[in-house]
This record gives C-alpha cells, structure tokens and sequence, in this order.
DNA sequence: CATGAATGAGATTTCATTCAT
DNA sequence: TATGAATGAAATCTCATTCAT
C-alpha cells in the first residue's frame, strides 16, 4: 500500500514535471531526459508510467483538461438562472485560467498543434452537463442559437484568450473591467 | 533580367516549403531536411538565406503577420462609417483565415508556442492605421471603453477561433450564421 | 565489481581512441564518428561523457600532462644533488617522450594551436614540487638566474623537441650522443 | 600590365588573410568563406590562385619559410668570425619571430601537426648555405660534433620556444637577460 | 519498481568546392 | 578574371527509447 502511493506519487512527478517544462519551453526542446530531471526521477522509469512521449503529453493533457472542466461547475451554476450561470461559468473558466498559467500555456500549445488531431477527444461528465445547460437556454429562447464552436469562441474563447495576455505580462484588468467584459460576453450571445 | 530574381525566388521557395510543413506537422517533426526537399533547394542553402532554423521559422511569421495586416484593410474600411468599418475589418480577417488555412495553422501554433517571447513584435503600419480608426471609435463613443486586447479578443480573436474550426472540419458556417456571428461581435463591444 | 568500472572502462576507451587518432590525422580530421568507432563505442555516449569535443580534447591533454609530471618525478630526483637531479629529470622527460608517441604528438600539436589559449592550466603538484627544486638551485647559486620559460626552453623543450625528430623517424640518438646533450643542457644553463 | 599586377594583389591578400585567421583560429576553424572575407576577395577566386585549402595552407608555409630563412641572414654572419656569427643568427631568429607573431604562430601550428609530413620540404638556397657555414663551425672544432637537430633545437628550437611565450604574453625579456640566453646557447654548442 | 549508461537514427549546421553568370 | 549562390557530403550534437543491473 505504500508503494502504491509511490508510484502515484512519482507519476503524478513526472507530470508535474512535463507541464512546468512543456508551458516553459514547449513540446520541441523538452526532452525526456530534462522531464526525469526535472521530475527528480530517472529516465527509465517514465517508461513504466507512460508508453512514449506521445501518451505522456496526451495524459497530461486530459488530466488538465478534466481539471479545468470540473473547475468550470465551482459554485453549482446549474442552480442558477439565465443569464447568472452564464457569467458564473465565465468566471470559473477565468478563474481557472489566471490561477493555472503553466496549464493555460499547455493547454493552448497542445490544442494549437497538429498534435492533437492525432489524438481523439475523451467525452467529459461535467462538459456534457454543461451542454445540457447550454441546450436548455437554446430551447428557452435566452441564448440565440449559434453552432455550439461559435458560442465557444465567443464566450469562453473570449476569456482564454483575455487569460493568456495576463500571463504574458501585456494586459492588467481590473474587476470592474472584467465585469464589463463579462456583460459584453453576455451581450454578444443573448437572445 | 529573368535569373536575377532567382535568388529571391528561392528564398520565397523555402518560405512556403516551411509554410507547408509546418502547418502540416508542426513546428517538432519539421526538419530541414524536409524543407530542403519539399522546397525544391539544398539543404546548405537554405542557411544562406537564414542565420538558422529559428530565424527561418520568425522570417515566416513576420512575412505572414504583414500579409494579414495588409488583408484587413481591402476594401479601405477608414472610408465607412461605424459600425460597418467594423464589419468589413472582421470580416476580411475572417475571409483571411479560412482562404490561408496554412498560413492560420502556422500563425496559431506559433503564437501559442512559448517560442514567440523570444522575439520582440515588429511595428507594422496597417495595424498602426487599425489601432487609429479604434481610437476613434472609442473617442466617438461608439465602442465601450475596454483595453485593446479585450477588444482584439472579443473580435478578431473569434474570427481565428472560428475558422480554425472550419479549416479543421469540425465546423461549417453559412453567409446568413456568419453574418450573425458578426453582428454578435459588434453587439459585444457597442457602446 | 567488474562492471561497477564498466562506465570508467568507456570513457578511458574514448580518451584512448582520440589520442591514437589525433596524434595520427591531427585535430581536424579525427570526426567524433571516427573516435567512437576507433574507440568501440557509440557516438552518443561520447557526449555523456564529455560536454562536447573540445572538453574531451582538452580533458585528454589535462590527463596526458599529469602523468607526463609523474614521469618526470620517476627515480626521485630530490633525493640526488646537482646537477643529478637535473639530468635525471631531463631524462624522464626524455624517456617519456620517446616511449609515448602518441602523447607526444598530441601535447606538441594542442600547445601549438591557438586551442590551448582558451582554457586555463590546471596546477599540478608535481609541477610545484619541480619549481620548488629549482628555486632551490637557483638560490645555491648552482644555476644561472634565467627566467622560468628560458630555463625551460633550454633543458625540456629541447628534450622535446629531439623526442619529436626520433618519433618521426628523421633522428637516431646512441646512448652516447644523448649523454653528450644532456651535458650541453647542464652547461647551458649551469652558474 | 595593370591586371597582372591586380592578380599578385590578390593573390597576397588571400596569403594574409590566411595567416591572419589560421594564427588567430587555428587550420580547424579557419573556413574557406571566412578567408575570403577577410581578404576582401570572393570564395570562387581562391580557387583561381590555389589548387585547394591544402595548397593554399602549404605555398602560405614555404613563402613564409623563406622569408624567415633570408630573416637568418641579415647582418652577413658569414663575414664574422666563431662565435658572433652564430649569435648573430640566433638574434636574427628571434628578431623574426617576435615581430612576426603571426608567422611565428603559424609556423609552430604547420610543424607540429601532422599536415606537414604529406609534403616534402622544398629546398632552400639561404638553408643551404647555413648548413655550410655549421659545417665549418664543426671541422674547425668549434662545435662539438652534435647530430643536426641536436644543435637546431639547442639554438633557434630555444629562439622560438622563448618568442612563442613572449607573443602570448607569458614572458618578457631585457636585452641583458637575452643576451645572456644567447650564451647559454653558446656554451651548450661550442667544443 | 528503479536507475542511468548506452544506443543509433536523425536533427541541425558547416564548409570545401563548383559553376552559371 | 571575378562573383557568390548553390550543392551535398560530412561534421557535431541531440534525444527517444532500451536494457543490464
């Protein structure tokens, strides 16, 4: 039973690892060898955790992307009304994004590679229930019926993009300007 | 008169070879070998015309980032009134993206890619007329006051989130959604 | 145990196949492929060893000098008064030269490349020991008070420069004639 | 009359431009490109005065040879009497050497890399009649009857040893000092 | 489970030499 | 003569992966 533990933890190490380099350096100039040391482990035993590099990143990747859409349902937005769980769920995805800049700059890299075209999208319990939502204000008549990537684009791309600036040092907002960039998301969607 | 262009030629040959490639596979599994062969050129050459694969790789960003500069500005937006300045300039980005998806995929990837800090952005005189017109906009009390990339993300930022999507498949727009998108971008940040 | 010193066994097989090469074919001209075939080993595992190729050359010329200085000491010259201790020692130099081609070639051909410029000399005891016995033949007034590097262009570096000659096989020296030079060493620098 | 004149231009400037870099650089190091370059010439024309980088390396070597052999000369010692002529060679030699670093450098990089055992040395008229002059030092019993490269590496081997650390600057010597060298190398020779 | 030396294919880059102009 | 773009073989070095211990 403690080695049990050992070797999550050494595998939750070597991803650890991966993500500090991968969101530093990128996916090229991240080498194994650089994740063992990094990771404080050795090289070989990545191999017992994970396949090739390819099944390592891809790991990593659904781990946060699992991560991230838990975050999104923080503070039960299904309880809420139009247009409040809306901007609770913006929220949370800011949230998220500025509170993870390492899994922000990840995520962007691996989804903007050819990479992950190679990979299939794993389905998600929280991303369905959240689709459940967005079908519901669809069928309410609140939200205006856009193609799903388009209200994607246009509300959480939105913050994603707004998150990655504030990372790299070239963009400050206040919440009073965050509030309004809030509003303007809602704006852009509502019926 | 013909043979003297031929070294630009070749310099413009291994720009799109890299372009290709690169959006392709990526920035890793893009070696330049294969950009020699693809490109129609030696290898040696190519580093006659670049100082090494990073410089090649931040020539073509740079040749890219103009040429889409230079596309939001057909059709001479400064000479419409708002909001249809606006549109026009949306709409060029978007027509950009979808009739380059190379140049889209290349752009995405390396401006995700921690690669891109390393160099400092060039000034370029379309975006510098662009910023120009918002300042206007933004005087004129048309548009609501919110920091410039905000308002980059709430526009153009969805015009290159949706036609990644098309240009990968898992999207497609008609004239009257697309003109919906657009009035939805406007809605967002209309005062 | 034998295979605890298996990794040592490597980086010795390196040191020594460089040293035969380079003392053959000179700097340019010993690739790093030819070292590992030479040496039997792969090329990558060069590069674990040593950072790159100038650290290995100049890793080779620090071990070289060392038991070069070793040599030297061979027969303990401090036990024996002047000028016996100054022939022995020039006869240690001598004898190493001549049975140590390789290391010959090799020490002639780094000292005389603008290479050696760019590190600094390591100290090596038995260097020190040997500078001590000369300030002490210096100060007994046994030898002329010549600058350090005259002193040794004088006595080693003629022993060097004969060893070269008898190497490349355009010299032949009875034990008579070398007897005779040493004695034209002693007096050349004798008080 | 005027281009043939331009061509042996050309041609001095390639030979000092090659001496420049290969005493600065090293042979390794020292790339075709770089030599035109710094000669202010282009790569193709190199090839027009020398057969290859090998030919270049060697006429550089036998010019610069017979520049310092007649260097050896200056003064007429064939009109002194033992011992002056020898010193006066001696000073000559290092006369040479330390207001030809470059040439000096050069020289003991040529002579001690294996480069130089593919060609045989050229004859040399002022050599000649150098050995003549030893020849005579010998039957008269001046010298002690040493092989050639014994007294070779006890004179002028001791002249460029003590140039070559004055050039790197890990020496400096009075005139009194050197003259007083010059007879220990006297001393080390005469009968 | 764990290590890290070892491999070797392949990546980037260099450079002597050629040749069209 | 003169240029310098062009070639391509070869050099240096990297790195995903394996395996003996």
């Amino acid at each position: 039973m403690v080695t049990k533990t050992v070797g999550k933890n050494k595998q939750k190490a070597i991803l650890t690892g991966t993500l500090a380099l991968i969101s530093e350096r990128g996916f090229h100039d991240t080498p194994m060898s650089l994740i063992a040391q990094r990771s404080g482990v050795s090289t070989g035993i990545i191999y017992h955790y994970f396949e090739n590099k390819d099944d390592l990143i891809h790991t990593l990747y659904q781990r946060i992307k699992q991560e991230f859409s838990a975050a999104l349902l923080v503070g039960d937005p299904h309880e809420l009304p139009w247009p409040d769980h809306l901007k609770l769920i913006w929220m949370n995805a800011y949230h998220y994004y500025i509170t993870h800049p390492a899994e922000t700059m990840f995520l962007e890299q691996y989804e903007n590679s050819p990479y992950h075209l190679k990979w299939e999208e794993m389905p998600d319990e929280n991303f369905t229930r959240l689709y459940a939502l967005i079908e519901q204000d669809l069928a309410a008549g609140f939200m205006r019926p856009l193609p799903d990537p388009a209200l994607y684009a246009l509300t959480l791309g939105v913050a994603s993009s707004l998150a990655k600036q504030q990372i790299e040092g070239t963009l400050k907002l206040s919440a009073d300007q965050l509030a309004e960039i809030a509003n303007a998301v809602c704006r852009a969607i509502a019926a």
